[in-house]
Order: structure tokens, then sequence, then C-alpha cells
DNA sequence: GTCTATAAGCCGATAGAC
DNA sequence: GTCTATCGGCTTATAGAC
């Protein structure tokens, strides 16, 4: 592969990955994604061979790179996994916009491609479950339900409604640092944790 | 309007709203919605006037019915007036589920029919944001940033990831009292509050 | 590898018959 | 009020020139 090819197959996959999270799979033209990436209209054909095809090239992209491949293997406190997921997640999250858009219109829209995506980030929930459970069996944490108390800390990990609720903001941006700070407190809380004095 | 007109409108109206829950706005066609509801291709120009018409008469009809005006104009104590939402919000959720997913897609979508819902439900996030912002004041909750508390406490009651990751559930299918309760729980442990003993 | 030109089909919308 | 037939526009995809 020459480097001119990968750069263009490059510019085609950002340029897609940037309007389908933004527009909607149904909502972005083969057109626009080759003009947002300064290319012919035919290159989509030729690099991937078609619309479905890059999508699902640009899913397999994602999954290339681990995510949380050493949270999931490394053996941790409850409260110190949780931690540690509330702080890569929200990195993560704010380092990849775009792909987490894509990813909860995918999830909403329930299509045959969740399927993929269940595949690879299942073992993270999982591990998170694990946590939780194994939190309240030392008694760190008091809560009546997991599915429910799970479903409460993902609610909060991977909410979507930032820009939305964004005329209500009265604060300004702030740091990555306070937000990890503040969602670690409200997590804990809510599990009950009381931190050893 | 005679009873077989409303009949249509209505029929079109429940097509619309699953399949636009379903597919999306773009991934729906007014060809589809006509089949669903059993009615004419050009029924839904006669009746709504396009497309994008009918989208919005939907939303319409939705805010026409009273959801949250009383919990937005009750002069509620902050843990009463979030119990009240908790339990609106979830009951109305389970009531509608397209609807919720409706809202949500067009939320992550940002698209241009989203001023539209904007308009109608940010009387309730106002409200929601002063009770948690009151309850502060009165020393009932703790917290440091009113707008990342807001978004944790919406990010649990708008969570979307029930279909999601239902593959993990364990624990069966549970009462909507029980998620009420275990959730009012959760938020106000997460904001701090001690109830008087 | 890149481009133009064009094919073939679906889209939303509507004029006009009944 | 309902329907058929059709229009213009835009879509994806590709054949073939360079």
């Amino acid at each position: 592969m020459q480097p001119a090819e990968q750069d263009v197959k490059m510019r085609l996959l950002q340029a897609a990955k940037k309007l389908f999270a933004r527009q909607g799979f149904d909502g972005t033209t083969i057109r626009q994604i080759c003009e947002e990436a300064d290319a012919n209209v035919a290159l989509i054909s030729y690099y991937f061979g078609g619309k479905d095809k890059i999508f699902q090239a640009l899913i397999e992209t994602v999954f290339s790179q681990p995510l949380a491949k050493d949270f999931v293997s490394r053996d941790l406190d409850p409260v110190e996994g949780l931690k540690v997921l509330i702080r890569e997640l929200t990195l993560f999250r704010m380092r990849e916009p775009d792909l987490v858009r894509l990813f909860q219109q995918e999830t909403i829209l329930n299509g045959p491609r969740l399927d993929v995506m269940r595949e690879h980030k299942f073992p993270l929930w999982i591990k998170t479950r694990e946590l939780l459970e194994e939190g309240r069996a030392r008694g760190l944490f008091r809560f009546r339900s997991l599915d429910f108390t799970f479903s409460f800390v993902t609610g909060i990990l991977l909410d979507s409604h930032g820009p939305y609720f964004q005329p209500l903001s009265t604060e300004g941006e702030q740091s990555p640092e306070r937000l990890i700070e503040d969602m670690t407190d409200f997590i804990l809380s809510g599990l009950k944790y009381e931190p050893a004095t």
C-alpha cells in the first residue's frame, strides 16, 4: 500500500467518522464524505466497495485499537477499579466525541452491527458489573438491585445529553479532572461508599 | 373533523412514531409510514403537508398532553420535587418507549428538529436545575458543580442503554416501583442527601 | 489512482381522476 | 377523502477515459 493511497483511505475514514457521527448513517451521503475528504466521488467504491462497507471498515478500525484491555485484565479493588474506569472512559470520551456519538446512534437504532460492538465492549461492562457485585459482597457498597445500579452507573458514564443541555449550562467549560472527580464522588456516594477516615 | 378522517390521521401518527423511533427520521420513508398505517402514499401530504410536517405534528401531539405541567408549576420542596420528577418521568418512559427512542435519536443527531422538542421540554429541566440549586442552598444536597451534577442526574433519568445491556441482566423483569425507589435512593445519595431521622 | 459521465432506482411531493 | 400516475431531484454505484 503506497503512502498516497494510505492517505486518501485515511482521509475518507476520518471524514466518514465525522459525518456519520453528526448526521447519522442515513443522513450522510457518500458525496458529502468525499467532499469533506477532498476526494473524488468514486473513491469510496474504489477503496471500500460502497457506503455500507466504509461504515463497517470504520467500526473495525476502532476495535483494532485496544481500549480498556488493562482495565479488564488488572485485578483491581472495587473502589480503585471504578475510579480507573471512570477516568479512562471519561478521557476516552473527551478524546473521541465523534466515535461516542456514533456508538450511541447504533445503540439506539439497534441496528445489525450492534452485535459486533457488543462483542468487543462487553468484557469491559462485565468487569464493571463484577466490581459492583464484589464491592457489595465486601460491604463497601450498598444497593438492592445490581441490574438497576449498573444502569445508573452506565447512565452517568455514557451520558449523551451534553450538547442538548448546553443552553442550560451556567459554569462555562471546566477541566476534565474536575469532571472525573465529581463523577467519581457522585457515583461512589450513590453506591453508599464511605471512605475510610 | 369526521371520524374516518380522525382515524387515518391517528393511524398515520402512530405509524410515524413507531417507524421514526426504530429507524430514525432519515431512515424512514413516507411510503413505509403509509404502508404501516394502511393508507395511501398521498395522504401524508394531504393531512400534514409533508414528511417534516408529520414529524412536527407528532411532537406536538405528545406535548399537548400534560406531562410535567404540574411538576413545573407546583412549588415543591427540593427532595419532594425530585421524587415526583423521578416517578413521573420513569412512568412516562415505560409507557412510551417509542417516544423515548425518538427523543434520544434526535437529541444525539442534534438536528434542526430538536429545537421544537427543546422548546417544550426545557421548562421541566430548568425546574430540575432549580430544585438542585435550591437543595444545595438549603444544605439538603452537597455537590460542587451544578452543571456536572445536573448531567449525572439526567444521565440516570434518561438512560437509553436498557436494550443494549439487556444480555447482561441477571435479575429478570422488576416492577416499576422498585426501579423508582432504587433510582430515587441512588440519586439522593449521590447528592449527599441525609434523610432526617 | 483519479476523474467524468451516466446509469438505474428511490425519494418526497403533487396534479388530477374519481 | 382517497387514489393513481408521474415529475424533478437526489441517491449509490460504476463503466470507461486518462
